[in-house]
DNA sequence: GGTTTTCTTAAATATTTCTTAAGATAAATT
DNA sequence: AATTTATCTTAAGAAATATTTAAGAAAACC
């Protein structure tokens, strides 16, 4: 399996390097946006990481670039812990998957391997967390296997929450998802939308209220 | 059943070659346009699979140069997720059918056998979707088994809606698809032919509106 | 060239979704 | 227990989006 990793980072490049290497990856190690750009255009991936934070280009540049290009193997991207609320714009950008840094190698083969699944066909781009799974490329939200009708914000905050189940979302990445550049909320719009969401969950305790810090999506019984 | 697939990814061509082979059909895989043409000349194939993204040829030249020679055997294009407005085209240049990836190798092969049974002559070209049918080769539209005319853009769109049911078409999608390349749509018209396509089908909730991203067709209940 | 059909545009209407605000409820603090 | 603070709930008005209608422009047909 050949696998384009693009990371500046020495340390982290060597660890995934070496914990992919011994899972079967055949990887090849980019240390530039520029070195990634001309490397995905000879076409000859299966599967690629690419870190968002980048020296010399944005890693957001380089993902639309090469998806341009007509690239189309599953493409993973790293992002730093503070940058989660720029996901689903990533996932909008052409990125299949991502992880924040510092993650488990472990979990990092699992997920590539997933990617690599779906793309062969054999399964559809769904997402699950416990009851609840979403279709990313229908934007179909299911519960207990049945569909559930959502607008945009609602399905908007349950990607977020099922792209990182029992991750704490504090309110204000959240509010900064929700509201578009130009308005800004100042009032209790997270809050109506959480509770019209948990409302078409059917189950309220889905998504847990941290108090003072934001909400989660809670998978495990 | 003999079969050529035409793909350059090895992931992928993998997962079909075996998929197939366990379904009864006698896969030959070659990687390239080159060996495709050079093998599709050979002319013993029953049914072909065409990736569009080939790395040395267009999938599109592929397609118009072996049907220019009079190979006539149903072909299946491969798509990647962002080209379905090139769909109609892909049909108009010969291909018989078209799946984008990442996709589902049951229906992969249900869609093969489809077409070596109309190939055969025991059925036609029509293809189902609840209540919905058309008729590719001529164009013809019916509901019910009743046939209703309809007028170009709107067999074009319900083509679109019955070759992906149940798939979210985003609007910008769909105006790429009716709009020719010289004439930008900044209006309405996409909201207009869809209107006039319900009112044809008889029961408007059949295409169903998928606020802020688009319209889909719904088969099952 | 004239007729007919289809397509695009635009404005009026309808619908859904979003935001706001205010009172109710629950948790934390004193 | 009373007070403060944060979140939940509800409902209504505002904003965004989609539908419908109709008329003129463009294309197709004869």
């Amino acid at each position: 399996m050949q696998l384009l990793l693009v990371e500046d980072n020495q340390t982290l490049g060597q660890a995934v390097e070496i914990g992919l290497s011994q899972r079967q990856f055949m990887v090849t190690w980019v240390r530039t946006g520029a070195a990634a750009i001309s490397n995905f255009n000879r076409q000859e991936y299966d599967v690629a990481i690419l870190d968002l934070g980048l020296p010399d280009i944005d890693g957001e540049r380089v993902l639309q670039s090469i998806r341009k290009k007509g690239v189309d193997i599953p493409i993973l991207v790293l992002t730093a812990r503070d940058q989660t609320s720029d996901v689903i714009h990533l996932l909008d950008a052409g990125a299949d998957d991502f992880m924040t840094k510092p993650f488990d190698v472990n979990e990092l083969a699992a997920r590539l391997r997933a990617l690599l699944r779906r793309r062969s066909g054999y399964a559809s781009a769904k997402i699950e967390c416990g009851p609840v799974a979403i279709d990313t490329s229908s934007r179909e939200a299911f519960v207990n296997g049945r569909e559930i009708t959502l607008s945009r914000k609602e399905y908007e905050l349950l990607q977020l929450f099922v792209m990182q189940p029992m991750k704490v979302h504090p309110r204000d990445k959240i509010e900064a998802l929700l509201s578009s550049d130009t308005h800004v909320v100042e009032s209790n719009a997270l809050e109506v939308h959480v509770h019209n969401l948990r409302k078409k969950l059917g189950q309220r305790e889905l998504i847990e209220t941290i108090r003072g810090v934001g909400y989660r999506l809670r998978c495990k019984d």
